[in-house]
Order: C-alpha cells, then sequence, then structure tokens
RNA sequence: GCCCAGAUAGCUCAGUCGGUAGAGCAGUGGAUUGAAAAUCCUCGUGUCGGUGGUUCGAUUCCGCCUCUGGGCA
C-alpha cells in the first residue's frame, strides 16, 4: 500500500526476484483498458517480468466497484493459493483494501435507474431533502452522513429504495453474520511505502506527471474523447489526469492550466491516501528515504521489506 | 522624463465612510461499506510595498521614495 507515485509498483516487481509471490493490482483505475499513461500502469516490459492481475479488466464505458474487486480478488488469490505462490496485493485503492479485509455488508448493487430518481428528487427539491426522507428511514446513517454529502446520502437513500432494507440493518446483518474474517483465514503481511517528507512526493508528482505529459497524455485521453460514447461523469474520466485533459479537449481548460490542476489534484489525491494510511491498523511502515531526507536505493527498499516477511515464507 | 492605475495571506483579488482585515484557489487535518484517482467536512495574523506627516489612533487620508502594469513623449 502506499500514496501514488510512492514507488509501490518498482518495489512490487522487485520483490518476485526474492520471493513465490503473484501480483495483484488494488487500483481503481489501472482495470481500465486503453488508461495506461495517465495511471502510471506497469509497462509491457514490467508485465512481461511481473504478470499483474486485475489489469485491463473493464472498458472505460463499465464501472468497477469495491464489491467488484473484492470478488475478483479472492478469486486471484484462492488461484495463485493453489498454485503453491504467495499473493502479492499491490495499489494505493484504500477503500478496496478495506473491503477485501473487512468485507461488506449484504447490500444491492447501484441502480443506475433509483440514482437517477434520487439526482432528479435532489435538483427539484435540494439534498436537504434527500437527507430528511434518509432521516425518516435511516436515522443513524443520516446523523453519519454530513447533509451535503450527496454521493453518500444518495447512496444510502438508494440501498433502502431498492432491497427495502437500510443501510444501517445490512451492518448489523454483517456484524452478526461475520465468518473468518481475512486475517483469520490468511497469514497476512502489511507494507505501507512512503516518503518520509511530504514534499519530496510533491516533488516526485509533478516531475511524473510531466513524463505523463512528454509521454503522450493527451494523445491517450484524445482516443477516448473521440470515440464518443464517453463522457466527463463515468469512474474512468474522472480519474486524476484524465478529467483535466477532458476538460483541455472540452475547451474548459487552457494547457498550462491543465497541467497546474491535474498536478494539483494528484496531490490531493496522496493527502487522502495518506489520511486512510496514517490510522491503518496493522501497517508496516517502509521510508523511501532516510531521516536526512536522502531516497534510499531500491535495492535497500527491498531489503527492508524483506525483514517484515514471514521466515516460512522465505 | 511626464501622466494614469496598481502594490493587502503561497497565488488571484475584495475590503476597511480612519478603530490593525476576508473570499476563492493552493496547502493542512479528518471522514470514507458496490462511483473511492470519487465525494464530503475542518482549519485564515498577514511588517495591508517603504518612509515621513495629519490624527487619541493610519493598512485606510496627504507628501515623498521604490517596484509593477498601461499610456504619452
Amino acid at each position: 500500500m502506499g500514496p501514488t507515485a510512492s514507488g509501490k509498483t518498482d518495489l512490487a516487481i522487485g520483490l518476485r526476484d526474492h520471493l513465490p509471490v503473484e501480483l495483484v493490482s488494488v487500483d481503481s483505475t489501472l482495470v481500465y483498458r486503453g488508461m495506461d499513461i495517465g495511471t502510471a500502469k506497469p509497462s509491457a516490459a514490467e508485465q512481461a517480468a511481473a504478470p499483474h492481475r486485475l489489469l485491463d479488466i473493464r472498458d472505460p464505458a463499465e464501472p468497477y466497484s469495491a464489491a467488484d474487486f473484492v470478488s475478483d480478488a479472492e478469486r486471484e488469490i484462492a488461484d495463485i493459493h493453489a498454485a503453491g505462490r504467495i499473493p502479492l496485493l499491490v495499489g494505493g485503492t484504500m477503500l478496496y483494501f478495506k473491503a477485501l479485509l473487512d468485507g461488506l455488508a449484504p447490500m444491492p448493487a447501484a441502480d443506475s435507474a433509483v440514482r437517477e430518481r434520487i439526482e432528479r428528487d435532489a435538483r427539484e427539491h435540494g439534498w436537504e431533502s434527500v437527507h430528511r426522507q434518509l432521516a425518516e428511514v435511516d436515522p443513524k446513517m443520516a446523523a453519519e452522513i454530513h447533509p451535503n454529502h450527496s454521493q453518500r446520502l444518495s447512496r444510502a437513500l438508494e440501498v433502502y429504495l431498492s432491497s427495502g432494507q437500510t443501510m444501517t440493518e445490512l451492518r448489523e446483518q454483517q456484524a452478526r453474520e461475520r465468518g473468518p474474517v481475512f486475517t483469520d483465514r490468511f497469514n497476512l503481511t502489511q507494507l505501507v511505502i512512503a516518503p518520509r517528507d511530504r514534499s519530496v512526493l510533491h516533488q516526485r508528482i509533478e516531475r511524473r506527471f510531466s513524463a505523463m505529459m512528454a509521454a503522450g497524455l493527451v494523445a491517450e485521453v484524445e482516443a477516448l474523447y473521440h470515440r464518443g460514447d464517453l463522457h466527463s461523469e463515468l469512474p474512468a474520466i474522472r480519474a486524476v489526469g484524465y478529467r483535466q485533459v477532458w476538460d483541455y479537449l472540452d475547451g474548459r481548460l487552457g494547457y498550462d492550466e491543465m497541467i497546474e490542476r491535474g498536478v494539483i489534484a494528484t496531490r490531493q489525491l496522496a493527502k487522502r491516501q495518506f489520511t486512510w494510511l496514517r490510522g491503518w491498523e496493522g501497517a508496516n511502515w517502509l521510508f523511501s528515504q532516510n531521516i536526512d531526507g536522502k531516497a534510499y536505493s531500491r535495492e535497500e527498499i527491498i531489503r527492508f521489506s524483506l525483514n517484515f516477511m514471514p521466515s516460512g515464507a522465505i
């Protein structure tokens, strides 16, 4: 686990030379085909040397979800174990990690018709009205969710409207029926890789974004743009970098502004990932720079991470 | 050289009929159960360009200086 641009992929590939691991991507954007440069997807050469699972499994028009990930990842993990190898899950989509570790409540999948109905209701009567409706059926959830948080408000009401059960009830059911948790089922080692100083990560992010531009990010997004069936509301097109280039192609951002907004969005993503990671139970931190700010070499980082591995694995 | 307009938070700017100032963006901390690279919440003292003057009190009014635009030479 680690924030964007922290060197996760590089470490994972390096570990493959030392341990019998198979890589499983934990990333909400790497699942999309045709989105390679902006997602920093491992190159063809890297994938040839170290195959990643759960890459390129969706078209950008198709949404992917935390629940999809959990079932896909469970399947890959079982498959890797069956082959007598160790699954190495690598990525920065922290909700996916959490969903895999803690499980999800038995909730209905997203329902676009119900979702649209709630959207329309919100447009006509405001989100306060949606919040009030939720408070009537699920006061506990309504109290937990900020009235401005349209996305979570919508989902909570959607769960009730499409299943007849409230999110609170379904979570209680999840707690009651909880089987053996992930950490009981498997011998788990959790590693976080990140630089010590935020400013170092900010520099890496800026440099990497420039490299993405040089590698042809605009052309990559242009290809998606010209397909005609994609739009800016899709999860894939809302991804960091893609959204800003899309706005540039739409004429809503100038070239320099596009780059600036893209870098800013990446920094903000990293900040949110840090919020997840800081409080992560069971995380072993692996800093990619020493106390003086000097960057560790790839070999040093690999060696440090091997120290955390259960001896039986090696 | 002259005229005009500016100079206020990291950036763009608002404002103070004279009582030492606040928005957006950035940044920070947090939340997060089928959109999560999404979405939402919290946090704002800075010689108000410098220096003299008027005043009980000047970032605000006046003079001079410096710098930045624009115009005229």
